[in-house]
DNA sequence: TATTAGCACTACCATCTAATGAGTGCTAAA
DNA sequence: TTTAGCACTCATTAGATGGTAGTGCTAATA
């Protein structure tokens, strides 16, 4: 027996596909792996004993490099696509890659120049700015990129508009502390002066300004349970549209960018796995999950294949993180890319960009 | 000589490329012509004389087909890809033949059920029910399709609302005739009180609404001109107000959904034609010009492959055609895939789509 | 004169074969 | 424990072959 390569078992936290028996491997053996991972993900082919024997710093015989590789492949860390051909990195071996990665790698100068939101324009909204920031990141990373908008239910209320459209319609318009302005229309069976709109919009913005919309909506509900008679008439009428207002706010959207670069990456050039990822993007909302996750903890979170619960996007990774203003996490953007990407790059592209975004929005926050 | 196909010639407008000789051919070569090109739409494969000869009503053998066909060749409607092959119709092929469809082939049953735009939904927008739409089109052709939001300039003010933000920055909320709402923020260097601001919206309420954001502008231009000092503050601070509120409007946006369909299509196979498509998708503005293009004339319009003054497109066809509420046209609606796409089908849908969105849209319209 | 049958020819395609080469696993020597 | 050597495996490539779908041309036919 020549490699007592397993020297502990520890148990980790792994993404959130729940428990994973992180190995421990000696330093030689870790050594191969992250040598293995690196020369792939810029290769994307089958790393053989020669090659690596060559490339990797310490001197070692294509024969001993072999049997490292074979205890490896035996751990469930690489695998052999055929007989004679060199080893590619497992799910698991990326795994360990990405939990062994412990400095974040710094963005180079030249990209972090690039990530310059150019949104200084005048009047550009928080939607724009998202947009610009998931193009440009779609644009660096070359992979397919997702960012969710600020979820309603967090955002604080700045304020509220009503406006008379037609007799039986009322827009509704809401400016929240993070810069978001959200408009719909409601219906109404009676109408309304918009004199006596401004009335019920003044009564709410004065009630309700700097609460979340979570809470605004708990507190109408309040007022309508607690004894709905007792109200003069302004006030009843006022909850009563309040409570429209507030309500069901659109559920939250998501932009995609650069689906597009995914199909000329190498890795998804086989129909079969074309046609699940478009399947995944279709079908927005299990990204959506996805992305709302990553809005719970602080940090990039990455997902990695098999890691993923939605199916159609067990062959690709997805790095993500959250973004903010100075008051409240909004949202999340990250990239989705073949489990072969470069982490190391990706990850701090990544964080980079959500910094960058976090600072622009907290600048047109009204906080 | 056997065909004198050739009869006359005819100048016709084609597209937007300018003009285009239309031949006309005699009756038998148009109907072997129409046949290839329908076969060949159908199995997407080089049409054969003999195969032609089978699916062809009349009753001709293949030398003659041959015959035929071989003139056809040396006119430019259709090529071989090689020497023993059958052939495959060229863009002047696809022209003539769209050229040719009198009567627009109906919408099947089945398929007008399925266009009902599920935006009753209360409190839908605009921009939603055109995601809607444009959603529902890819999914129906399966292709790639765009869609133009509604021209600012062209649609006309119900409303306008100016929202004190913070000491320097105003929100201005634009509502149109069509529905539409905008929002934007300005930027001022006096501090306002909301209730100037409440005045300032009342005077450009009650002068501009119903005029075009086109018109409002110029009236606002000719306002300041005029004589700047013969006003007094409230009408000075209003118009110079307005002048901000109304100048540059966001350029109008482009929603595009199911590119990823392109990438299943078999026509799209090679990856220079992808790279050429990807470019033109992320380069929106020179399909915007074409959707902007297609709101000035009424009906279809189809752009097929080389007729596409950006090259990008010029492997793809287009077909677009405006969408309205009852008073303007407010934006196109299309379809972008390969060039042996069926027309006939393909027409039929983008035109009925068009039709069901304008009617959508007029329901919520304010006129 | 228009149409058709017959035939030679072309080029693609699928299949097969053999050669090449990258890479492994195993064994024995250092 | 490491390494050298060797046999073995299997993908990939190139060349050869037969089959096939299609053409173009010519001569016969209606």
């Amino acid at each position: 027996m020549h490699g007592d390569l397993l020297l502990r078992k520890k148990v980790a936290v792994a993404g959130k596909s729940g428990l994973l028996e992180d190995m421990v491997l000696n330093e030689r053996a870790q050594l191969v792996l992250n040598s293995i991972i690196e020369n792939y993900i810029q290769s994307s082919e089958p790393i053989g004993s020669r090659t690596l024997s060559k490339s990797l710093g310490v001197q070692l015989s294509p024969a001993t490099i072999r049997n490292i590789m074979s205890d490896l492949a035996e751990m469930g860390f690489l695998i052999q696509t055929h007989t004679s051909a060199g080893r590619v990195p497992t799910d698991k071996a990326y795994r360990f890659y990405v939990n062994s990665l412990s400095t974040p790698s710094s963005v180079p100068e030249q990209i972090k120049q690039k990530i310059t939101l150019v949104s200084t324009e005048q009047g550009m909204q928080v939607e724009g700015i998202l947009a610009e920031a998931v193009h440009l990141l779609a644009d660096l990373t070359k992979f397919a990129c997702v960012v969710s908008t600020p979820k309603a239910s967090v955002s604080r209320l700045q304020r509220i508009e009503l406006i008379k459209i037609s007799e039986d319609r009322i827009l509704v318009i809401l400016v929240t502390k993070a810069g978001v302005v959200r408009d719909k229309i409601i219906f109404v069976t009676d109408s309304h002066t918009q004199d006596f709109l401004n009335s019920v919009a003044s009564f709410l913005n004065d009630k309700f300004k700097n609460h979340s919309m979570q809470e605004i909506r708990e507190k109408i509900h309040q007022y309508l349970v607690d004894d709905r008679n007792r109200y003069h008439d302004l006030l009843a009428q006022a909850v009563r549209l309040g409570k429209k207002a507030f309500e069901l706010n659109n559920p939250g959207e998501m932009l995609i960018d650069g689906q597009m670069n995914l199909l000329l990456d190498s890795h998804f050039d086989e129909k079969s796995s074309l046609r699940s990822l478009i399947d995944a993007f279709n079908q927005k909302s299990e990204i959506m999950k996805i992305l709302d996750d990553s809005m719970r903890q602080k940090g990039v979170h990455i997902f990695i294949g098999i890691e993923n619960d939605f199916e159609q996007l067990r062959g690709c990774s997805l790095i993500m993180t959250s973004y903010r203003n100075n008051q409240n996490v909004l949202g999340s953007i990250g990239v989705v890319g073949p489990t072969s990407m470069d982490y190391k790059k990706i990850i701090s592209i990544v964080e980079y960009t959500a910094e960058i975004l976090s600072e622009t929005i907290t600048e047109r926050s009204y906080d």
